[in-house]
DNA sequence: GAAATCATGTAACTAGTTACATGATTAT
DNA sequence: ATAATCATGTAACTAGTTACATGATTTC
């Protein structure tokens, strides 16, 4: 067996560990809790959850219900416990971070002023939203009943939400003065 | 045509545009420059450039070399710079990540003593070494010459790097200590 | 009346990763 | 001796994304 890495079915189990879910609802849990690690669509959801329960590694319950559609809620098992611990236990604890923001900034030199402004607007606001969200939940009821390794994690994901908005904050004035100032001098990138 | 996204040849597009190199330097590049922002693997990059020159974005020169293996040196031409400016220019400037480090500690409470402190020590090492990578450039030459928006960048990345290390430094024993408390009252969650 | 929410799922597509293949040179 | 660095590339595999398909209900 080779290392497991914690793809869609682990983080659909880690997603369950938390309490029984139907698929949408497992995708508002990556939108909320989970959004400062990972994230993942329906389109990879359904499939795992599908895959987890021939595995027995979820069980399932089809709900009906009234005015909405029915759903099916699954729930892990012992197995799907045991696996995921498993997982938890093996993989690489790796931090990995694509960022087309980053890139767009780190090759500012090149683009209009708009562009720039654009971009850290746009997620001076998502990380305003997620601030917002980690905040709530703190400071709620659930937060203090959490384990002790949930409220790190979300104070961990605040702090650097924080750390951000505290550079973009102070720094992007810096940023775009110094743009101004070399487009004025140096028109080499721009034109070569 | 669609939204252009960054992928493996606008990654290397963005590598060449600091100045011609070879596959292998580019793969340099995303250790140290890009590190914090992207990485890509020899798998992606020499698939990428072979695209890349077939569509006229990149030039090629073989270079030979004593004492080591001959290499294929590549620059951006004047279309790929056109092109890597319109990616910047239209793509999602989305920011993802992808932690399974996160995940270990959101579960902390499911695992032994061991595997938290491992965790938590590698990524210091990992925080530690982009930092000082980070630093020594900032501190270099290169850096005083470089465009606003790559020492932007640069400053960003220590930023947040900075941010890690002070989490981690200031709440670990906090963590370790809440979960051997828990540990003692409740045995919940590891038994179930 | 329009938009958002709740709800599941598939198929086609896109794209990245891992392992393999090869091999000289240099530093420890 | 052994590991690391320099150097390129392919093939098979893995896995995620996007678009499509459907549709009732609730909120604005």
């Amino acid at each position: 067996m080779k290392q497991p890495h914690i793809d869609a079915k682990a983080t659909c189990l880690g997603a369950l560990m938390l309490g029984e879910a139907s698929g949408y609802e497992i995708r508002k849990r990556f939108e909320s809790t989970f959004s400062h690690m990972l994230d993942i669509g329906y389109g990879s959801i359904y499939p795992a959850l599908a895959a987890l329960e021939r595995a027995g590694l979820v069980d399932v319950v089809e709900v009906r219900q009234s005015g909405r559609p029915d759903k099916k809620v699954y729930s892990i098992t012992e197995a799907g416990r045991k696996s995921f611990i498993e997982t938890l236990l093996t993989c690489p604890a790796r931090h990995k971070v694509r960022s087309e923001f980053g890139m767009v900034l780190f090759f500012a030199d090149l683009l209009p002023r708009e562009r720039i402004d654009a971009v850290l607007d746009q997620r001076m606001v998502e990380l305003t939203e997620l601030a917002d969200i980690t905040e709530t939940w703190l400071a709620s009821d659930e937060s203090r009943a959490a384990p002790a390794g949930i409220r790190f994690a979300a104070e961990y994901g605040l702090e650097l939400i924080n750390a951000n908005r505290r550079f973009i904050r102070n720094k992007r004035s810096e940023l775009t003065e110094q743009l101004a100032a070399e487009a004025g001098t140096t028109e080499k990138r721009n034109i070569a």
